[in-house]
DNA sequence: CAATAATCGAGACGGTACGTCTCGTCTTCTT
DNA sequence: AAGAAGACGAGACGTACCGTCTCGATTATTG
């Protein structure tokens, strides 16, 4: 059936190819060296096919996230059923990651690019910190009466991603305990057994 | 007497007239926008002084950020006797201060350039933050006992000033209790009296 | 009955509309800026029916000359009964034509087609100088004993039509005595009677 | 001593590198296939730098014919004291050289610049036909009397010449007898021993 | 009267070149 | 030396057209 427009559709295959290459080129040569020239070689595509579709290198990035091209594996929090050990393990995998040159490298490169367009900015916590995931796993913490009912779930989302960030820009290299301080600055100290 | 080196000493007006120009320009054009050309001929100075002196554009800002040049008033914290008040009252100066759409890109523009250059990273928290009077600020409250005596200090400073340029980051526009929230998320619930 | 041919016969109307199109076209951005994609656009067109039909612009050229779409009158010669009267008058219509701004380029951009593409270079004399018609004012010319009998019409006629070629082309402004300069030129001095 | 100017001067090999592959270029790929990155590539220099001292492949060129890089050998007509025979000679060169067909299309090529651009136009008959020699020549044969001394010298020579652009430009093959036909038109026709 | 074949508008696509911008280096003259 | 002026090679920008191609819709012809 007719889907009322006329002439050739949109090449997906090309579409691919080009988000593959933004993600390429991106982790390879970081936001500030990201050329659409690039993309488009490494993509075996044209530039005006790029711009037809894309009006910035952020649009790119963006949708290069969307579609889970630049991160590996999203680092998610688990569920263990102790809330307080589950963000620390989080924690800890978040700088254990950025610990390799490289990640710390792709992270500041992806605040680079957040930092200049909006649509990554949108995705930011969400690709570096798997945020909604994060606050899903801190609601269910007030469930089980780990936190209290009116603790502002976002905003600590925010102080734990965000004191990662800042490490990040700051270049401060990450001590064995840090994971473990933030989450008692925002928990609270851990109970008894301490 | 000598010095040592022969030829003309470093010519100090054009020094500041290279790091004056570089504020303008990093305000008026934002960091992504920012050429040394444009720099040269705002400071009526030749590409070749400022080569000389600076390596990179970050080096420029960096320096411009030392002397003071890209803020108009630091934000600094008070200090009242009441520590969870000083900070609420800080952050919401902060977060004032970047409703205005002008500074909101001044903000970004900054964490753009700290994200590509260790040497505007590593003055980032203290520029945007006031990072070192915030930590003091902490400090005295732990004197007070408003703060526990282990409380880790520079991860709730990261954690606050994290969740102000996550914020940022992500555009998500901050509401009226936003501050309170922040502080309750990283020093725990506001005690009894509340 | 048939003709041999299946599927839908050429459209007429879209053939007229881009031959239009390109005398349009071509009047108005002259040759140099003579796109396709132009000439699709304003006949209505898809570039495809274009290609389908003619392989190059100056095909398109060619057959807007035929179909007398590029020159508004034909500037034919008279015939008086006086040659070198009639050959005047000719030429300094000629010049006058060119002496607006638009013709001259008009007449410049018709020579760079014709430099181009050989088919516009066929009809090149016809179409700016009635190459035809001349000959024929001319070989009248030998029956009434104006001209010798072997007198070289073609080479003639060449040679007329070269110089208002190349004083278009020199950008030469053109005096008031030019044409009849130019017929003593090509035909020899007037006789006696003069 | 000071030239008043501050900066690098103006680097004259590259200059001439430039001209020189503008020549090469021109005689290989002709007028419409001329690129300003295929003259840069060839004369190892950056686009900018013929940006900035040329506005417009027209001038490239011009300054190329200045320079005498177009043609090989200038076509000059030579002093017999015998006018009639050093015109058709000259015009006979003109023809022979035209008749391969690389240079023929050089010569349209040039047209094809003259008509886009007015400062190869103002060159174009001193290039293709040696112009201002023609017309010394023709002056020296109005001092023996071969001409009339009120011959229209300047026309005459457009004449010629144009006869010559107005075939090339039309793709008329060159008979034999064209020169002499020409000549004859123009001089009238042979005395005596004819 | 279905199957076939050609036309047409629309527009995506790989390419090539455009003319501009900025980079970081260099060369010259002046202070 | 340091500095102003500015030329230079390099390379990316975003745009304009090229000529080819794929679509779906629309005619005609033919078996």
């Amino acid at each position: 059936m007719a889907n009322g427009r006329r002439g050739a559709p949109r090449n997906e295959e090309a579409r691919l190819a080009i988000l593959q290459a933004t993600a390429n080129q991106f982790i390879t040569r970081h936001y500030e060296h990201l050329t659409v020239e690039g993309i488009a070689a490494d993509a075996g595509v044209s530039k005006q096919t790029i711009y037809r579709w894309w009006p910035t290198k952020g649009a790119l990035i963006a949708e290069a996230m969307i579609e889970g091209l630049l991160f590996a594996e999203p680092l998610t929090p688990l569920d263990t059923g102790d809330l307080r050990h589950d963000l620390v393990t989080w924690l800890d995998t978040l700088f254990e990651f950025a610990r390799d040159e490289r990640n710390e490298a792709l992270v500041r490169s992806l605040v680079a690019a957040a930092a200049e367009n909006a649509d990554v900015g949108l995705r930011l916590s969400e690709s570096v910190g798997a945020a909604s995931t994060l606050i899903a796993r801190l609601e269910s913490g007030i469930e089980t009466s780990e936190l209290r009912p009116d603790a502002p779930v976002t905003d600590i989302v925010n102080a734990l991603l965000g004191a990662f960030i800042v490490r990040i820009l700051t270049r401060i290299p990450t001590d064995v305990g840090a994971a473990t301080r933030l989450v008692d600055a925002v928990l609270g100290p851990a109970p008894a057994s301490r």
